[in-house]
DNA sequence: AAGAGTAGCAACCGCAGCGCG
DNA sequence: GCGCGCTGCGGTTGCTACTCT
């Protein structure tokens, strides 16, 4: 690539005036060549690093300022780990992708040599990879470190008062938890005592939305100064996970789920403004000025209802009007999912439960609701409630995040290898008439509890980072 | 053997924060 | 306080090599 110093003066004079470029002339682009790379590095070992601009004015390279920085920042700097990516570091990198999200600059902190660029490269290729493989994008054993580690570095107060991992937290002086009150699921509540989930806020509130979502939801959910386009996307899902989420779905009451219970809120796709689903009107803050007005919600909510997403009821649209969800081109109900392709479907997917929530409200899909609210509350409680009651929501033979993807089962309520062992049909299971394909529940031993809920919970939110399923990528 | 598909990598683009005048 | 330029960051795109059919 470079040598510093190894080139005929011809190729540097060539690489100084542009190649066919000249030094006035537009800027180069492009992979920069050996004579660039060793006019770069000269000029840099003279005047050392930085005023990136002076050095393209100054070296007569025909390349923007920060075309330079990045070539040297990420091939020419000393000291420069070349090579794949060791076992070790795509474990670290893991880790740290957990704990933080994509902030890929803060990774390098931890891996020294390695860029943010390569760093970046790797994940992005991880994720295909195993998204393609039907794996979880975190092992159990990162979630169940991340989960330790927040739990030995914050509680629920120190969260509260700002004394957390992610200092983002501590930024938001107007971090409030909005009183809600969910009218409807006090029904739910007679029927469903709230158990404890076992999560404890940490698992929850510091992973951040962007790990669980990169790539698939969103990319930059995680609470940051930059908001950009995901700013924008953002508000999509908000305002389609606000709504997808069932009004009656009773929240366990223990502090981080109350906060996440704070976000259940409507949102402008609400089309009823005369919704018998009183949960959803005043009382709640609207999403969007909690979004905006604490950024950290952001994470909470998305979080959370990401969480409660993987057991979703159904409020079954036909198959028929499933595959017009996917495949139809946006209309004004889904326009604002249109941001990135490859998160329309999901979107798609997500609005299109919404309004049939609400169109539906009058049906009798109350067993369904209740199955699936139990598959979130059960979680503490019994295991085996859990899985058969998640399983009930998963296996609804009409849900459109069920019959339409195959796929879907390999993310099915335990995170189990769909490798490991081929997937069994939902006919077998009592009730359940789809013809897709499922993955039988595992009975679970004591001392896997732990473990297994965090698989379930990283199941469906792998589920959703393989939304691409919903999108004309992957049109299973 | 050839074309299609995919993976991996390098580089660019656009945005936001920050400092300075 | 405001505008401007610089810098850094994260997302995206494009290219090349490799694999598969």
């Amino acid at each position: 690539m470079n040598s510093k110093g190894g080139l005929d003066s011809s190729s540097v004079e060539e690489a100084r005036s542009g190649g066919n470029l000249g030094e006035n002339g537009p800027l180069k682009k492009g992979p920069w060549t050996s004579a660039e790379d060793a006019i770069l590095v000269e000029y840099i070992t003279k005047h050392g690093e930085g005023n990136w601009n002076a050095i393209q004015k100054h070296s007569g390279l025909a390349r923007c300022g920060n075309s330079c920085r990045l070539r040297w920042a990420n091939h020419l700097r000393p000291n420069l780990k070349k090579g794949a990516i060791t076992p070790e570091e795509e474990r670290r990198i893991i880790e740290l992708h957990a704990k933080l999200g994509n902030k890929w600059a803060q990774m390098v902190a931890e891996l020294p040599g390695r860029t943010d660029n390569e760093i970046k490269n790797f994940w992005n290729t991880r994720i295909k990879r195993r998204q393609r493989a039907g794996l979880p994008i975190y092992p159990a054993e990162t979630c169940l470190q991340v989960l330790n580690e927040n739990q030995r570095n914050m509680d629920l107060g120190t969260f509260l008062s700002g004394n957390t991992q992610h200092n983002d937290f501590s930024m938001n002086k107007n971090f409030l938890i909005p009183t809600v009150e969910f009218k409807s699921s006090e029904a739910n509540q007679h029927l469903y005592t709230p158990p404890r989930i076992d999560i404890p806020p940490s698992i929850l509130l510091n992973i951040p939305a962007s790990s669980l979502l990169s790539q698939g939801l969103n990319s930059t959910l995680y609470p940051s100064k930059r908001l950009r386009g995901s700013e924008s996307l953002f508000h999509s899902l908000n305002a389609t996970v606000c709504d997808v989420l069932p009004d009656g779905i009773p929240f366990p009451t223990n502090g981080s789920v109350q906060i996440a219970q704070s976000f259940a809120v409507p949102s402008a796709y609400d089309h009823n403004p005369n919704s018998d689903h009183p949960a959803s009107s005043s009382a709640i803050p609207d999403c969007h000025d909690i979004l905006k007005g604490n950024s950290n919600s952001e994470l909470a909510s998305i979080q959370t209802r990401i969480c409660s997403l993987g057991s979703l009821s159904s409020p079954l649209p036909s198959p028929e009007t499933v595959n017009t969800l996917i495949w139809s081109t946006p209309t004004e109900n889904t326009q604002l999912c249109s941001l990135s392709p490859r998160n329309s479907g999901l979107l798609d997917a997500v609005l299109y439960e919404s309004q049939n929530l609400k169109n539906s409200k009058d049906n009798s899909c109350q067993q369904t609701s209740h199955a699936s609210v139990m598959s979130v509350h059960t979680v503490g409680t019994s295991s085996h409630d859990l899985h058969e009651t998640q399983w009930e929501a998963f296996g609804n033979p009409i849900s459109p995040l069920v019959s339409s993807l195959p796929l879907f089962n390999e993310y099915a309520p335990i995170s189990r290898n769909p490798l490991d062992e081929p997937p069994q049909s939902v006919d077998t299971m009592p009730g359940c008439k789809s013809k897709e394909a499922a993955v039988e529940p595992v009975p679970m031993q004591y001392g896997e509890k732990s473990e297994t809920v965090n698989q379930t919970i990283f199941s469906s939110l792998d589920f959703f980072l393989a939304s691409n399923c919903f999108g004309p990528e992957d049109p299973c």
